[in-house]
DNA sequence: AAGATAGTTGACTAAAGTGATCACGATTGT
DNA sequence: ACAATCGTGATCACTTTAGTCAACTATCTT
């Protein structure tokens, strides 16, 4: 699991509607990379794949913007991940695996999966709760 | 954490090694391609690259080799990732980070965490047991 | 109706990383 | 000598990633 400037930025800027979820004016692409410092037309490719993807929808024309299409806590930072396309392949060709092959692939497969675990168990509303009680409340292992 | 195929490939050279450890006789570049269909001036860059880092050692010649210069159990596959110089950056520019930017480097920070520790866990002395005993004991989340 | 604001679309570029190859040189055993 | 084997540095093709651009469409305000 690869986290690219694409979803750090896809996260960065759903946070944001999150966090002005209750006005019920969209948000315009401009503030979120006012107040973020994200390259404008990159964060507007990302916003549209966030739109194809289904979880934000937007309103053109002056007073536009973009808004949440669901619960900030039903969001976790594995469907940003996957919506803005994190393939992981390691693609076994199918052909020629040795038993030494696979028994890597399966570790490498559990430390995919742990990583996995934990993006799929954040959720933007967790987010917002730790943002707005300005606590740090990370626990490390 | 990204499992290239040059880590991969790597810890299939030095599983090879380390099933061969008994025998006196240091192991050539060449076995461990044909073993494994890895494209061998591939093999051969990768095996420079375990020898500066000390895992193994090289003989020259004519009945030439590697060897492993360590214990199995004391070598990770964190170890070996690491050798091969798996970088992972993400790295904060440091400027202007927002309270939201480090709320999310802390969880992006944790899922590399977890992920590196599987890896810290897993020496070539499990995977050598592993390999003898044909079992395939792993167990899922 | 005009103009400003804001999203839509698709193509495009530059830089970096990845997987892999090559030519040539240096050692060592038989 | 000769074949096998490692050592070194350069190079290449391909893909991904980050970021840009121009032109277009929709909507609101006045």
């Amino acid at each position: 699991m690869v986290i690219s400037a694409r979803v750090h930025y896809a996260c960065l800027a759903l946070l944001e509607l999150a966090l002005r979820r209750d006005d019920p004016a969209p948000v315009a692409a401009g503030e979120i990379t006012e107040r973020h410092g994200i390259p404008g037309p990159f964060l507007n490719q990302i916003l549209r794949t966030l739109r194809t993807a289904g979880w934000v929808e937007s309103s053109r024309g002056s007073q536009g913007g973009y808004r949440l299409t669901a619960d900030p806590s039903r969001i976790t930072l594995l469907d940003v991940a996957e919506a803005l396309g994190c393939q992981e392949s390691r693609g076994k060709t199918e052909a020629m695996a040795t038993a030494e092959d696979e028994l890597l692939q399966e570790v490498w497969e559990r430390a995919a999966e742990v990583s996995r675990q934990v993006l799929a168990t954040t959720t933007l509303g967790d987010l917002v709760e730790r943002c707005r009680h300005g606590e740090s409340t990370m626990f490390y292992i």
